[in-house]
RNA sequence: CGGGGCGUGGCUCAGUCUGGUAGAGCACCGCGUUUGGGACGCGGGGGUCGGGGGUUCGAAUCCCUCCGCCCCGACCA
């Protein structure tokens, strides 16, 4: 008889995410700091596969890593004007220090464009020194009203890269290069989750920026999620830091800046990606431990032959598989099962004396539960079979995330159907609207723009809102 | 910030209306039996009842006050 530690998603999508975040271990609120939490071994040992992976992408784009102040000083924060705006409300300050009130208060960084900022325009002097391409990995803070874990937290963790750039184009095509081979690239190749690539509208768009672009997944109750974000930040914090350069000329120039950045946030979607009511359910190329191998046993003598045979069979798998043995003696095979399901591993191996006999092992994946993903197998071969599953398994995931998506994607061609289609997913449809418009929208259906596709249809069709002729689709989604 | 809910062993909660020796289940510790889908028996430890003040012979329970957390809405990676 299972026990039901999870909330059915069916039941309340809300509580299922939360009660997995708990049942994997993966992180615990910090009641104690107001929305923040604590990663546990099992929440961080994923975000450090997915800061390695995406770390290697950033380097192998040519990018270096840095490390700039956590304490940014009030004034920076005020020279862009609608950085400003964008950020003043959720900004923490720090105005004592040493016992005594600072003259100037600091900012506990939301961002780090203001004072990278302040140092690339002491930093570039030259053409020559352009491009500038950094990157770091840190802790923000943005004093948020409502928090969920890994979805929106008071802290989070991220990298931020910072560009410079001599002129537009090369701005955007790093603005562009980032959105496609480090963030759309690890989010499908890696986490196994599809990402519409789009561009956000001035409504979305990061405070201070020329252009945002994004990476929006679906997650499974329909709402989209903002995976990722890249921005053209054209010459606005270049123009308020004095970030200038000789040119080739002898004249001098504003700098074009980008920045980028994917969060913590990324656990989030990788849950509301994949998991299912047992627990969570992590990609093999993405899992801390690929394969679990739980040996059975009644007594000394059993426990010995198939420790044996165990160890005989994952001799060759070190710097292979990731994989754990978890040869625990107080909890029953049962237990083991179900709790290395609520935790995401995504191939289970079971060895009990009658594989030893046999010559088999119980082979169990994770993304079809229960008994039905379990099959014997002979031992002969086993390390090739698994990595033939886990691959297996990457690509189910993926694919079974697109079809979902799909599903819940429509074309609407009238408002009305957009307020329905919106209640189950996304809503393409053609837009011409203006800014108020949008809004407008939003507060009739909770629903926003999440972005103009990158990939367009080519042909005119009607707006859905304004009935006007327009070549230009956009997804409606309410969103986390 | 508005609306609602809740603070009692580690966790989930009962007890509060109607004041009278702080409880249950799970978890934990010990011993024994178990082990192929969340084992069982026996024994055991553990609580300033969110904080402060008041009423009372007596307060988890009634009154005042402060604090915290969760949920639902308006803002956000």
């Amino acid at each position: 008889m299972p026990k039901e530690v999870i909330t059915t998603r069916a039941k309340d999508y809300n509580q299922w995410y939360l009660d997995i975040v708990r049942e994997a271990d993966l992180a615990e609120v910090a009641e104690v700091v107001r929305g923040c939490i604590v990663f546990k071994p099992t929440g961080w040992a994923i975000w450090e596969m997915m800061q390695r992976a995406l770390d290697d992408r950033i380097k192998e784009t040519g990018h270096s890593n840095v490390q700039f102040p956590l304490l940014i000083p009030k004034s920076f924060i005020m020279k862009e004007a609608e950085h400003v705006d964008g950020f003043a409300p959720e900004v923490a300050e720090v105005t004592r220090a040493g016992g005594e009130d600072l003259t100037e208060p600091y900012v506990i960084r939301p961002t780090s464009e203001t004072i990278i900022g302040h140092f690339y325009s002491k930093w570039i002097r030259s053409y020559r020194d352009l491009p500038l391409l950094y990157n770091q990995w840190c802790n923000v803070m943005r004093w948020e009203m409502r928090t969920r874990p890994f979805l929106r937290t008071s802290e989070f963790i991220w990298q931020e890269g910072h560009t410079a750039h001599v002129n537009e184009a090369e701005a955007e095509a790093e603005t562009l290069k980032i959105l496609h081979e480090v963030y759309a690239d690890f989010a499908e190749q890696v986490m196994a989750v599809p990402v519409i690539r789009g561009l956000k509208t001035e409504n979305e768009k990061f405070p201070g920026a020329l252009r945002s672009y994004c990476i929006e997944a679906m997650m499974q109750d329909g709402r989209a999620l903002q995976a990722g974000t890249s921005h053209n930040l054209g010459q606005n914090f270049a123009k308020a830091f004095e970030i200038t350069y000789t040119d080739h000329n002898n004249t001098v120039q504003h700098a074009w800046t980008t920045s980028w950045g994917v969060s913590t946030r990324l656990i989030g979607a990788l849950i509301m990606t994949h998991s299912d009511d047992e627990g969570l359910v992590i990609p093999p190329r993405l899992a801390p431990i690929q394969v679990v191998v739980v040996p059975i046993f009644k007594n000394d003598a059993e426990r010995e032959k198939v420790m044996a045979t165990v160890h005989a069979l994952t001799s060759t798998w070190k710097g292979v598989l990731r994989f754990k043995i978890d040869d625990r003696d107080n909890l029953s095979p049962g237990f083991k099962f179900n709790e290395w399901e609520m935790k995401g591993v995504p191939v289970r191996i079971e060895v009990g004396p009658k594989d030893v006999e046999k010559g088999s092992v119980a082979i169990a994946r994770r993304d079809i539960p229960g008994r039905e993903g379990k099959s014997f197998v002979p031992q002969e071969g086993l390390t090739e079979r698994i990595r033939d599953l886990l691959e297996a398994i990457q690509q189910a995931l993926f694919e079974r995330a697109l079809r979902f998506r799909e599903q819940h994607s429509a074309d609407v061609q009238s408002y009305e159907e957009l307020k329905v289609q919106v209640e189950r997913g996304f809503a393409r449809a053609y837009w011409a609207g203006s800014s108020a418009d949008e809004k407008r929208i939003q507060e009739e259906t909770r629903a926003t723009i999440r972005c103009i596709p990158l990939d367009q249809p080519g042909t005119p069709g009607i707006c859905v809102y304004t009935g006007k002729e327009t070549t230009q689709q956009v997804i409606f989604a309410r969103a986390y």
